[in-house]
DNA sequence: CAAAGTTCCTGCGAGC
DNA sequence: TGCTCGCAGGAACTTT
């Protein structure tokens, strides 16, 4: 599910339904996800959810005293709100503290995934969900922030700091291929194999293009790239406006509707014509770095 | 067989 | 020659 829009998806849908509420119970029923679950988890208990932030693909989550919860969906993960009235219907049982993971079956709530849930004053509950468990969770002071390890290699935020000019100074030298280079998030951050192999289409580029011949020999970004990063920029926004007003329509959050309403150019279309005006090609499927990447080998040259 | 992500390890070539 | 260093490529984690 998880690239830079449905992670501020995530962190939108989140933000409106939960910000400045006091968490007043975590339950963990898997501690083993990509990493342990802290147990200074549970020191966030009787604290106000004070800001949620997004970096790259992480959710930074503040609550009062400086205590922030980072959270990255990994594959699979996602987080579903269950407003108190919900909690009420779905859940009829569990008023009285239970678990809301071991009543699932009967309303059609499978929980077996279900490895965290968060409770709240006012009686709404987020649930972590994440059958791959290549998420993860940290708990740390805001004062650590700046040298966690996950955050500290991270390059720049791709609306704010990135331009082509940065992006050329990165890759000048690489003998990488410019799909693996759109992947590196010491490059870009937020760019997953989806939005890059979007980008690329529309910038008309093909992936296997070596970063260094994107720029000149006086290092400066050549056309292309200069296209590149506007179409990257382009097809990130136009997802989190996407992934925004589906949300909208629902009021329990789930990333992955960004994904579902969303139409595709390239990914997931091998051997379907490209979609491209006045381009007749059919979109084919290649391993790079051992991924999938879709490309239309007419008009991506 | 493949899957939206990230970290860690190994091997290679350049340069000292 | 032998040692680092950085880059590039691959394995691994897990479940459906």
């Amino acid at each position: 599910m998880p690239e830079l829009p449905e992670v501020e998806t995530v962190k939108r849908g989140l933000s409106s339904s939960l910000l400045g509420k006091r968490l007043v119970e975590v339950v963990v029923r898997t501690s083993k996800l990509r990493y342990d679950v802290p147990s200074t988890i549970h020191e966030l208990v009787q604290r106000k959810l004070v800001n949620i932030r997004r970096r790259a693909k992480y959710l930074l989550l503040d609550f009062e005293g400086s205590m922030v919860m980072l959270s990255h969906l990994g594959m699979s993960g996602r987080y579903t709100i269950f407003s108190p009235d919900e909690v009420q219907r779905v859940f009829p049982h569990t008023t009285n503290g239970g678990q809301l993971s071991a009543f699932g079956t009967t309303t059609g709530y499978e929980g077996k995934h279900d490895h965290l849930e968060f409770k709240f004053e006012d009686g709404s509950v987020a649930v972590y969900t994440d059958p791959r468990r290549f998420g993860f969770i940290d708990v740390f002071t805001l004062d650590q922030e700046g040298e966690h390890p996950r955050l500290v290699q991270l390059g720049p935020e791709p609306f704010d700091d990135w331009d082509a000019k940065d992006f050329a100074s990165k890759i000048h030298k690489s003998q990488r291929s410019i799909k693996l280079l759109l992947l590196e998030q010491s490059m870009v951050v937020g760019v997953g194999n989806i939005y890059a192999c979007e980008a690329l289409h529309r910038s008309g580029i093909s992936p296997r293009t070596l970063g260094t011949t994107l720029v000149t020999q006086t290092g400066k970004p050549t056309k292309k790239l200069q296209i590149l990063v506007h179409e990257v920029q382009d097809v990130l926004k136009e997802a989190i406006d996407s992934g925004g007003s589906t949300l909208n329509d629902f009021s329990n959050t789930d990333g992955s509707l960004g994904y579902f309403s969303h139409q595709f150019q390239v990914y997931g279309r091998e051997d379907e014509p490209c979609l491209k005006q006045g381009c007749f090609g059919i979109i084919e499927r290649i391993v790079q770095g051992q991924r999938s990447t879709f490309l239309c080998p007419r008009c991506q040259k």
